[in-house]
DNA sequence: TCAGATGATTAGAT
DNA sequence: ATCTAATCATCTGA
């Protein structure tokens, strides 16, 4: 084990082409070619080697050490240090000082909002849960937010493993270059100072190295999380269920479709779907009635109809005739305000008209509408003034296209036309 | 497979 | 912010 160093320097010197006693037996290549002359030159080298002996090295160590215990030495190494430090400074001043990393502090915001560098449980499971919930993902596709949370603790956990490695390697590595520089401090001028840059630097290159795994990190939740929206954007029909509630509630308030932001809430809440879902139900809903209200007639009577006979059951149960807040059946939109049942009544006088043409729904249906026109009597919710003066247009909609205001009764509709007037706006 | 239905998205208006 | 109108993308039933 001693003998490697010896060997080293041994090499070493046979390497400087500045030394004094070898430089000039090194064989030259384009001179002497004759072979006598290259193994002259060989030997004179080996013999070189030979006398690099063990006492010389020895002597050197000594000069060395004597050197080192000069009392001269500290004074003058601190000097040599001194004028390192302030020329290294000079030349590496301008490059020192980065600006706070603006990107790293993006991607560490990111990691933490999506849960990644966050604390362990909650974080990601709420990125996850927020995007489902903005993504109006109900029950039945929790499924896929559970697959969502599995993948995103997979990135976590992968995240969380590299992270550890790089910060492991980073303190082995710095460790080792400080016992490096310590060392060779000895020998040459390093100060404290130096080695803490060199530190620095190799923080700032492990730190770069760990903004790409945060980088690489962040693209991974980014394209994990596009699925997710884009399985978001693979739209579901709503059940049945929520249909007929929301169909039940547009066409109880046939001449203003507009729920309140409550009423989108309590919808939203009966349907198991999100108010903006309701929004665009009803949004759409609006739009495709406008355009097609014949197509619809069918189906605003059907719902009509219903809501007669839902509002004839509440009545002879005698328990809640009265109330403003339920109009329909259980289980159907049985808050909304009873003071838009004109719309109700509306479609009742369509239905009971000579021109009503919903043959299909027929003569059950017809006997229903004669229920409730029992109910409402009975009820007293509605005169016969009401029904013969506050006349709605059948579809609720104005001359212009638009919905009219649920608070002034129709002035398009023409005193002329009864309930009959549903034709003409069928047509298309 | 295809046409129609339907939920979501978008741009523009208010 | 909400609405309309147009459009997209997908679902659904024949």
């Amino acid at each position: 084990m001693d003998e490697q160093p010896r060997l080293m320097h041994a090499h070493a010197a046979v390497g400087m082409s500045g030394h004094p006693g070898l430089s000039q037996h090194i064989p030259d290549n384009t001179g002497a070619t004759d072979g006598d002359g290259r193994k002259q030159d060989i030997g004179d080298i080996l013999q070189q080697i030979m006398t690099i002996t063990d006492q010389s090295l020895d002597e050197a160590q000594a000069r060395k050490h004597a050197l080192n215990c000069h009392r001269m030495k500290p004074a003058l190494f601190n000097v040599l240090c001194e004028i390192k430090e302030k020329t290294v400074l000079s030349i590496r001043g301008a490059q020192e000082e980065e600006p706070p990393d603006a990107q790293l502090m993006r991607l560490d915001n990111m990691l933490l909002a999506e849960g990644v560098s966050g604390p362990e449980k909650g974080g990601g499971s709420a990125a996850a849960a927020a995007a489902a919930a903005s993504a109006g993902v109900g029950a039945d596709n929790s499924a896929e937010h559970s697959d969502y949370r599995a993948k995103l603790t997979q990135i976590r956990q992968i995240y969380h493993t590299e992270l550890e490695k790089y910060e492991q390697a980073c303190n082995e590595f710095t460790t080792h270059v400080m016992n490096l520089l310590r060392e060779q401090s000895r020998t040459r001028p390093i100060s404290p100072k130096e080695i803490e840059r060199m530190v620095g630097i190799i923080h700032r290159k492990f730190s770069s190295i760990q903004m790409q795994l945060k980088q690489s990190t962040c693209e991974a939740v980014m394209i994990l999380r596009s699925r997710f929206l884009d399985a978001r954007r693979k739209r579901r029909n709503f059940n049945k269920q929520a249909t007929e509630i929301l169909n039940e509630y547009f066409y109880s308030h046939l001449s203003n479709p507009y729920p309140s932001e409550e009423a989108k809430e309590e919808l939203a809440k009966k349907c198991s779907i999100t108010v903006s879902q309701v929004s665009n139900w009803f949004g759409n809903k609006r739009i495709r009635y406008k355009k097609n209200i014949g197509k619809f007639q069918e189906e605003a009577n059907m719902y009509a109809a219903r809501t007669a006979v839902n509002a004839a059951s509440v009545s002879a149960h005698g328990s809640q005739a009265n109330s403003p807040s339920t109009p329909n059946s259980a289980g159907s939109a049985g808050s909304f305000n009873m003071s838009n049942s004109g719309d109700l009544f509306m479609s009742v006088q369509s239905l009971n008209g000579d021109s009503y043409q919903g043959s299909q729904v027929g003569a059950n249906v017809q006997s229903q509408v004669d229920t409730l026109r029992h109910v409402i009597s009975q009820t007293g919710g509605y005169s016969d003034g009401l029904a013969a003066n506050q006349m709605y247009s059948p579809q609720g909609i104005n001359a212009n296209g638009g919905w009219q205001d649920p608070t002034t009764p129709s002035s398009v509709t023409s005193p002329t036309e009864g309930p009959g007037s549903v034709h003409s706006d069928t047509s298309n």
